[in-house]
DNA sequence: CCGCCCCATGTCAACGCTGTCAAGAAAGCG
DNA sequence: CGCTTTCTTGACAGCGTTGACATGGGGCGG
């Protein structure tokens, strides 16, 4: 109906415009917008007119003011991924959107001194007037600042939580069987000599899939035991840990990164030593991020919905009620591509 | 000095704590706060203390409810290339950070029916009273957006425009200048067989840089033309450009893709045709974004300072008085790593 | 048929800050 | 030394919305 007819510039209609044109009282605007109970049909109709008529847009900082809402859903990374963060924000922001909600973006960084980081990570969390929070790891399980928030009575969800998992609303995957559910494909395959490539330390999520990865292969009764090498989530140190794996003691036939970052670095140690992927050895990471389409060949992972993760926290967020402290779980899935085959026979 | 002593939840000093605890009138500490004139050193630092002692932080809805600014900067997407609109989103970030501004981040999907895009834009732009906003690539140059901005009076600055120059302040490299520092190192190194992968049609950054590296070659005086083919910036369309370019006619020795997604795939063709770079072929890419350091070797590439043309765009927009249209260049830098090397003696 | 309660709607004072205007103090000038 | 100008400070009314409370009409039990 309306067309983009505001018209003149930083003229906005406000709510008593719409109100005189609907003929009803201030507050009764204010009741259809917010969708409160004991409105009659007929007089929703009418202001409902009067705002499209208008093309009335709430003033987000009277409505904040005034009430105790302020229309702003904050949302914290410490040191992010690029493709996980922009993935986790593109699903939150479509959230907010859907519920006229704000997003705001805000950056800490854990490598500075711990003190610094603290006061900065606090005065942003009490200062920034957020209806709620969205964490990511590892701020999910920053218990300096769950406490904080608890404290403050400040509602926040976090996603891919480690710790404590009925502290808070959550949302996450099965880490632990999305791991093993690439142990059991590597399995078929006919793979028998793995390798891991471990994440952070205090990456507990990367611990998960290390421990689902393993579990599931001893269910199927591996005769050896599967290497474990350090690495960190990076490139850089994929590359170090297939070099690693590759120099020393019997090479694996496949390795499985704990996230597709370290396994493109994997893929890398690989083509330095000569080995052709898959071919030669098959390597498989996890995540589904970009990264996973950027290599050649094609990396076979896991995908994890990371955005439709960030809607659902979101969603959960901005869900009237008590909210349920129990994990909101999401589906993964196996993705099979072209780095990970059948080895060779010997 | 202040402690993080903020104490109980949700309870914000406001303006009248800090004038009673000063002993002085609300507007005082006003104006201090907005830094304006005619206040006396005694004043000031009365009021100064006061605020650091109750740790107070002005209201933004209120501030923008009563006044004339929003204290918002909005930065507006389309299509975002996860790496380049992180490091755009980190520097506008800091820069209104550094202003005490906060930052609205609004997607929109040009892929979308065009009536209903800009629908959608114009809605966005004009609904979301920001003080001003950030155009990136491609919005920078949809003329619709941009006459209904200056229309409408509202700020913006733009980066890497690639039409107009003139008509707004903006940040970007000299592109042109950046593809022929590369073309050079390439000559120098011995190449004289040489391709370029093309960038999206409409994309006329990527234009520039092709101009700007043939113009270069031209005056070294390159015996034979460039070979070009197209590409759109991603991975899949460098492997694509990259086997067009192995396969028919006189293989090159070096090939600069204008993107660095698409040098990535440039190197996987190569590395499908079993030809090794950069013993057997040279890739060169640029942007140096963060794929530059995901693959092996390690891309050779053009350094644009994105993160600090996000701050320098911001800061451009928040700087007070009329704004330059002349457009604020940035410096790039050739950052040469391991794909590129002098060819073999045939 | 009366009184009570509930539903639909309205009135009005905040919310925390800034813009406008006024007033007092200090400084400049002849 | 008195008058004007300039500098410094303060009083007060909104900004556009919501929350608490008031009001009036209709249904229902007795």
């Amino acid at each position: 109906m309306s067309m983009s007819e505001n018209g003149r510039a930083g003229e906005h209609a406000t709510m008593d415009d719409v109100a005189r044109l609907a003929g009803v009282s201030l507050k009764s605007v204010s009741r259809v917008i917010n969708a409160e109970p004991h409105v009659s049909a007929r007089l929703r109709e009418k202001v409902e007119a009067a705002i499209s008529a208008l093309n009335y847009v709430p003033d987000t900082a009277a409505r904040s003011l005034a009430g105790s809402r302020t229309f702003i859903v904050g949302l914290l990374f410490d040191n992010p991924s690029p493709n996980y963060t922009m993935n986790i924000q593109k699903g939150v922001y479509e959230a907010c959107r859907a519920n006229q909600y704000h997003l705001r973006i805000d950056n800490v960084d854990s490598s500075a001194p711990r003190a610094e980081y603290e006061a900065r990570l606090l005065g942003l969390v009490s200062n920034s007037r957020c209806d709620g929070f969205i964490l990511t790891p590892p701020l999910t399980d920053d218990v300096v600042l769950l406490d904080f928030l608890d404290r403050s009575g400040i509602r926040y969800v976090r996603i891919s939580p480690a710790l404590q998992a009925q502290r808070s609303p959550s949302v996450c995957i099965d880490d632990a069987q999305a791991a093993a559910s690439l142990a059991r494909h590597l399995w078929e395959l006919g793979h028998r000599k793995l390798a891991v490539v471990l994440g952070p330390e205090r990456h507990l999520a990367a611990a998960r899939r290390r421990d689902g990865f393993i579990a599931a292969l001893a269910e199927l009764g591996l005769p050896e035991p599967v290497r474990e090498v350090p690495g960190n989530f990076s490139f850089e140190g994929g590359i170090r840990a297939g070099t690693e794996l590759l120099q020393d003691g019997p090479r694996p036939t496949a390795i499985f990164a704990t996230n597709d970052d370290s396994a493109a670095g994997v893929m890398a140690a690989c083509a330095q030593a000569g080995l052709r992927v898959p071919a030669d050895i098959s390597v498989a990471g996890f995540d589904d991020s970009w990264i996973a389409r950027s290599v050649w060949p094609y990396l076979t992972t896991v995908n994890q919905p990371i955005e439709e993760m960030g809607y659902a926290a979101a969603s959960l967020l901005l869900r009237k009620g008590e909210p349920q402290n129990t994990p909101h779980l999401l589906d993964y899935s196996l993705v099979v591509r072209d780095s990970t085959a059948a080895p060779l026979r010997a």
